[in-house]
DNA sequence: CCTTCATGCTTTGTATACATTATCAAGCGG
DNA sequence: CCGCTTGATAATGTATACAAAGCATGAAGG
């Protein structure tokens, strides 16, 4: 009975994609690493042909980078790359916030609600992990209120290259006092259904994250040139 | 000698993909069609495997539906989704020409006023299929101007569906005076870099292209009610 | 010593064979 | 006559075999 979960109904290929998926988020498999099927294959016990599907999802979502008759390497994140994908990001979740204002129902407030007060738990629990999952589901909240299939997906695949850094980004933001002001302004300003107040809020909640995001990748930037000084790379 | 073209040194999966998406955007496989992977392959002189591969990238694409263990099918176009589309279109138009509004070198501006002119140069001929061309270019001169590779590529899929409503759409806008001016409109706006104006123009003209659109799909689904009366169907 | 070409190994691209599952129809039973 | 079960069939899911291309290594020649 491995896997222990219905992950055994689902297809070999969304497993696949579920396990890189979650290595390159994790930084198990470090930006630059190569890919080879065979080897992955090997390493998780099925052939190339659900490999190269996952692979090939991975790529659609911008965390690999194929390079014809190459192979596939995760992704590099640039401060450009960040800066494009955060960029669409501001006014998709301007968006959201703006028709979950129009649309969002009575029962869709409690839920955002309820996910308001879950949040504010999970920072008073000190535990990034926690906070970030709870992070994920405030947002999600508001994205489903939207009722926008097409939008939902995108914010889905937009959001995963940034989970690389969310951990620091919790972590990093002085106090958590902050997070938790915007998630309240921006549920107030919902309830009202303020368009305007809400916008701005999910504008100024993302440029935070920017900023985060971006001192994140200098940082690690210096940390690598630094080893490399130091011989450490290779 | 086949391709005639340099398509002879892209991979099959690419080729097969190029050729699944024109006979989708063209009609030629109507939404509903189911996809068969070996009588597709049987058709095009390819193995199962690179048409996996291309179904495979028009799903995310969106220009397909896939069911897991049932196979995949073209697209239905509902009047839902096409409004999803719209929906996440306008928003990221408007942020394409607030960039463009912010970032447009003057070589940019020369190339725009360029593809202004050659519109309404298609404009003159009254060819359906010229116009729609030159109405794809002048937007990507305004994508490409705003220099964030992932508002290109998000661009460029989202415009995917809504092709197959394009010729329709050209020859519906009653007199295309009105594409025209909102065309002069987004130019001039982007050369003043008067980024209000410029988002204004460009909401509007999205606005326009979603009414004709709606229309279409309503006249699509009214037209097939008869024939399901008529017996047509099956 | 450097350059270049050839050769072999590694990896991806493609085809095909085998396994599994969903669908449909026919037959049996109520 | 209706419904359920069961089996045949056809399609997808997965594995594997074969082809071709890229890259590195090394040897030979200048």
């Amino acid at each position: 009975m491995p896997g222990t979960k219905e992950e055994d109904f689902l297809p070999l290929r969304d497993s696949v994609y579920n396990k890189l998926r979650n290595a390159i988020l994790t930084g198990e498999f470090p930006p630059g690493e190569r890919l080879m099927e065979v080897h992955l294959g090997d390493k998780l016990g099925v052939s190339r042909t659900p490999i190269r599907e996952a692979i090939r999802m991975l790529e659609l979502e911008g965390l690999v980078t194929m390079i014809p008759r190459k192979g596939a390497m995760v992704a590099q994140i640039t401060e450009k790359n960040m800066s494009d994908v955060l960029e669409v990001r501001k006014a998709l979740d301007v968006l959201c916030v703006q028709l979950a204002c129009e649309r969002i129902t009575p029962e869709g407030i409690t839920e955002l609600k309820k996910a308001r007060d879950n949040f504010e738990k999970a920072v008073a629990t000190n535990d990034s992990r926690i906070i970030a999952q709870a992070d994920v589901e405030f947002h999600n909240v508001i994205i489903k209120a939207t009722g926008n299939d097409r939008l939902i997906s995108l914010e889905d695949s937009l959001s995963l290259p940034m989970y690389r850094y969310r951990y620091e980004y919790i972590k990093d933001s002085a106090g958590h006092d902050n997070l938790v002001k915007e998630h309240r302004r921006i549920v107030s300003a919902i309830e009202k259904r303020n368009i305007p107040d809400a916008s701005e809020a999910a504008g100024e909640h993302i440029d935070n994250q920017r900023r985060s995001i971006i001192r994140q990748i200098r940082m690690d930037r210096e940390e690598e040139s630094l080893g490399a000084l130091y011989g450490k790379h290779r």
